[in-house]
DNA sequence: CAGCATCCTGGAAGATACTG
DNA sequence: CAGTATCTTCCAGGATGCTG
């Protein structure tokens, strides 16, 4: 039997869309969810539910503009649920939908691959730049 | 027995890394991975080895610039290997190392995971703007 | 506390032209 | 073919100040 290629495997998915494609939607939804942001909230929103502050404490170094915009855009997307306690001041918590869980079994696992593959990143490094 | 905290959770990995704080190499190496192009590219060179040109048009849209750059980067980083035919004109192959593969076992679920569930993303959009 | 509004800058990224 | 070099634009993202 002939050998199928990348092309005919694409063509036989079952999927409408095709992040290979520069207009396709899902392209798109792939540039908003390959951010260092998305990450490291989803991962910290993986450990259960959280305040506004403290995810800002958790993820050094992010500021409030892009952490409420990261929040807004996974909210909107569906992958967050935004819960407001009619405190004074108010509580808003921050938790993960059935969405977003299944976003973070593939985001988290780079997070972790990153820290897991430090030191060889840096070997490889060591010899790229020795040459 | 008491509730361990995240920050304990953290503090007991084997790791010498912590992508949540800014200023750990891990955050770094993120920052580089989460990227679309790196995702694509991986992605397509998934599918075998690769010449440049093959891949600039599999994955629509990227710029020479932004193709050379992202496949240099991830060549330092020890996930590409760079295979050089001395013929007239120069053959270049792209393949995946064993690292390249790693990565790209997290990273080509990112792809798949945008495929699969743009209908729902699209669909909490629509409640969202709706309100 | 959990934001929003505004201003501003560095660097990502596209366009274009050239080459071993 | 597989890049490099250069210019330019654009906006992600930081800083700052204010508020329900």
């Amino acid at each position: 039997m002939a050998t199928t290629t990348a092309a005919q495997r694409r063509a036989a998915r079952k999927h409408d869309y095709d992040a290979y494609l520069a207009a396709c939607p899902s392209r798109q939804l792939l540039e908003r969810i390959s951010n260092k942001w998305v990450v490291l909230v989803l991962t910290e929103l993986g450990d259960g539910p959280a305040r506004y502050s403290e995810i800002a404490r958790v993820v050094a170094g992010v500021s409030q503009k892009m952490l409420t915009q990261t929040l807004r855009n996974l909210e909107r997307d569906g992958m967050v649920h935004r819960d407001i306690e009619a405190t004074v001041p108010v509580t808003v918590t921050y938790s993960l939908t059935e969405l977003g869980s299944s976003l973070l079994k593939v985001m988290g696992q780079l997070k972790l691959w990153a820290e897991d593959n430090m030191p060889e990143v840096i070997a490889a490094r060591g010899r790229y730049d020795g040459m």
